[in-house]
DNA sequence: TATGGATCCATA
DNA sequence: TATGGATCCATA
């Protein structure tokens, strides 16, 4: 596979062994992508001339599915000590939700403590953890609870937090950690993949941030509407503009090495499903 | 429909007349949410409690479209003298593209010119207008082009510009624009209407922003995966970074008044993996 | 239940 | 061709 750009978006880099440790994981990156082929013993990564997506009656038909091109990338980047489906941090949790209980809980997706007080204004709440530490974490202003405020105060009860989901790929350089976003979910998704990278970077969580994105002429030959650079472009202004203290993000461009008779048509996922899955064999033998 | 929650994320407001515009905005999205309702003559918005979406052999069925929630909010503000599918300023093209041309074009999406310089590590190119005028324009550094920069110099050309995409809606109060973004589309669809606003407040195109957004309880009643309040809470802080210099966003959260037997099922239609019409008219009888 | 994703639709 | 949207999938 091409790399047909790399465009950084945030830039703050501080000190030497920072630097070292984005060009490494850029590097990773890069050898990961170049590694992905198709057929699987060509040189390069190709499309079947015939697997472009195009449009009859009004319908758009063809296009590749997406998923065996991103799993081989996340294969090889996790054999470079990459840790995939990786939690984002936990101090940037909310908690939205608080609730009275009777009994301890034991699930992993909640906090449970004794309210000592609760401050809405200031989005705080404090609380006595099952050691008995007085600790406080950041609450919705307008935090879901059945029970008023003060009525809280005292009690044992379980938190609900909110938190952005998982990163697709996380590596420690040292005590920093890198995240890596591979996009060909919709195009929106994209939007979402940098916003979150942004945000870590923005709490310093994350040092560096890492998404690869299909340009818009590999898009044609995939699933219609995933993510494409040129279609983030015009919001780069945004994310450049956050305030991080440091830390860098950067986008990655890829593109398909051409087109090959020899290519295979990448299926797409229903997975799961084996019902769907004939049909779906069915309409792309109509197709092709 | 009742409002649950009006969220601020960005606050700059400089003098009364904004303050005014805003709270006028604001007051008019929600007399168009208000006038929701379902049955029609009902009091308020009812879903039918069996459309509820729940698991069935791990498959999610039910929820009602979304598009019957939508339209009728458009159409209020409409009358009120809001716009929709309103551009997206202008003033941030960013030109992608540039093609040396024999004959001058009429595209309304390309710019005309003939070349003067061009600078990639500042972004920016001078070309000539039709008036004749010298004019400038951004460019991406890694514009796509068939011909080197330098042979470009003196060419007639067209280029191709990368704009976000249109607004639900916008009204002019005097000479600033408040847009407003309803979002049931999926939530990293939310994602990228909030980063669009965030971007032209940044860029001062526009003076308010409004998304409007369904919240979790809501959205069990609706098509899985739409934008949701919950959902978008852990990203606040990255909306609330963004260095605007005036200007005000903020996000209204709606939920349904209740459950009503006498609700009607609202329809769906045939996106992203629907199953055809025809089956889905199957489906919908078994269900209901 | 919750979150990221994959897929196809409507329309200018 | 281009962009916002709507819909269902996979999986922890």
């Amino acid at each position: 596979m091409k790399i047909t750009k790399n465009v950084v978006l945030l830039d703050a880099i501080n000190d030497i062994e920072s630097r070292e440790i984005v060009d490494t994981a850029t590097l990773e990156v890069m050898e990961a992508i170049n590694k992905l082929k198709s057929p699987i013993d060509a040189d390069g990564f190709y499309f079947h001339p015939d697997s472009k997506a195009r449009v009859v009656n009004k319908k758009r038909i063809g296009g590749n599915g997406v998923k065996p091109l991103k799993e081989p990338f996340l294969e090889t980047l996790k054999q470079l000590n990459w840790v995939d489906e990786f939690p984002s941090q936990t101090k940037l949790d909310v908690i939205v939700k608080i609730r009275a209980l009777k009994n301890a809980g034991t699930s992993k997706s909640l906090i449970y403590g004794t309210v000592i007080s609760i401050d809405r204004e200031n989005e705080r709440i404090v609380y006595k953890n099952k050691t008995g530490e007085e600790v406080f974490a950041v609450i919705d202003a307008e935090f879901e609870s059945d029970t008023s405020d003060d009525d809280l105060i005292g009690k044992f009860v379980s938190m609900t937090t909110a938190t952005p989901g998982d990163l697709d790929l996380c590596k420690f350089f040292g005590d920093r950690l890198v995240a890596i976003e591979w996009e060909t979910g919709n195009i929106s998704s994209s939007h979402r993949a940098l916003n979150k990278m942004a945000l870590l970077l923005l709490h310093g969580h994350i040092h560096g941030g890492v998404l690869v994105v299909p340009n818009r002429n590999m898009g044609k030959y995939l699933t219609d509407r995933i993510g494409n650079y040129e279609e983030l472009r015009p919001y780069f202004g945004l994310w450049r503009s956050v305030p991080i203290i440091s830390g860098h993000l950067q986008i990655i461009v890829i593109e398909h090495d051409g087109t090959d008779e020899k290519a295979p048509f990448l299926t797409k996922g229903n997975d799961g499903l084996a019902e769907k899955q004939d049909e779906e064999e069915v309409v792309s033998m109509e197709l092709f």
